[in-house]
DNA sequence: AAGACGGGGTA
DNA sequence: TACCCAGTCTT
């Protein structure tokens, strides 16, 4: 096994990550689970003010346990994927009643959470406890397979081969391994990139199985792009931006912002959004978060 | 194992 | 315009 490739990586590292709140030393762990969820398919550019203006305003979990659900639906914003709102609310929750309004340590304890799966449960125990863990997101993936394996995109599901290869990286050093898990993520995400990696800033250039056999599949594992105009996804998308500005319910099957959606369509859009607890129906036919 | 689920920045 | 992003949950 190479290991001077995880030492090289570490010490990039070291002058390269970027100084993110919830990277600071005084940050909670509650801090840190709220950023990654935030930053399950969110990038880290447009969670950070959103990520300040939450912990503000709901420093502890029993503060966000509390909260009006309106409320934490337009804090969530535009960040995307908003059903992940209403489960860090049922998450805060749940910390409230099982936990003490702390965030536990034990992987079994927080993959019981709400909207915590496998990722957040080991970037909780790693970024927040300094547990020896591995953490494996798409950047990790992504270095791991071109460096190592000479892949240049990892596949749609985690392997147990996968899993098991980079579990055999993570240094035996509990602070190594902390250390190791933010620096091969950092990399993915700023030079290691998908589509436009800068491998001229790469510490593993040298190193690298991918680039030794010349960068081969670049662009290509893309997969088929995933439809999104005129999907329902931008439809309660639409309804939900219409909703978080309103002050009063609102009649959506007559909204001048909806006229150019199918009424069958607009239809099944609410009734999902009622049905996933996002939006509820008001005075006559008017809905409101 | 596959599909659903937001939204905006970037090339 | 197409592609990408610190995934999770349901079927």
């Amino acid at each position: 096994m190479p290991r001077h490739l995880v030492t090289a990586v570490m010490e990039w590292f070291g002058d390269a990550a970027r100084d993110l709140p919830w990277r600071d030393p005084d940050c909670s762990p509650w801090g840190v689970l709220v950023s990654e969820v935030m930053l399950q398919q969110t990038p880290v550019v447009r969670v950070e003010p959103a990520w300040r203006a939450w912990m503000e305003r709901w420093p502890e979990p029993a503060d966000l346990a509390v909260a009006d659900q309106p409320e934490v639906l337009r804090a969530w914003g535009r960040l995307g994927y908003p059903r992940r709102a209403l489960r860090l609310q049922e998450c805060a929750r749940a910390l409230t009643d099982r936990h003490g309004g702390a965030v536990p340590s034990a992987t079994e304890e927080l993959l019981a959470l709400p909207g915590v799966g496998e990722y957040t449960a080991a970037a909780v125990r790693a970024f927040a406890f300094g547990e020896r863990d591995v953490v494996l997101d798409t950047n990790v993936r992504r270095v791991i397979g071109r460096a190592w394996n000479g892949t240049a995109y990892p596949r749609a599901h985690l392997t147990r081969a996968e899993r098991s290869f980079a579990a055999g990286l993570v240094p035996e050093d509990r602070d190594e391994a902390a250390t190791w898990n933010a620096a091969v993520m950092e990399l993915g995400a700023l030079v290691c990139t998908s589509r436009a990696p800068q491998c001229a800033q790469c510490p593993l250039e040298s190193d690298c199985t991918w680039v030794a056999i010349g960068r081969p599949g670049l662009g290509e594992g893309a997969g088929r792009s995933q439809a999104w105009h005129g999907t329902d996804r931008q439809v309660r998308g639409r309804v939900l931006a219409i909703l978080r500005e309103a002050v009063d319910p609102v009649a959506l099957e007559t909204h001048p912002a909806l006229a150019d959606v199918d009424p069958g369509q607009l239809d099944r859009c609410v009734t999902s959004l009622v049905e996933d607890g996002l939006i509820r129906p008001a005075s006559g036919a008017a809905y409101s978060l």
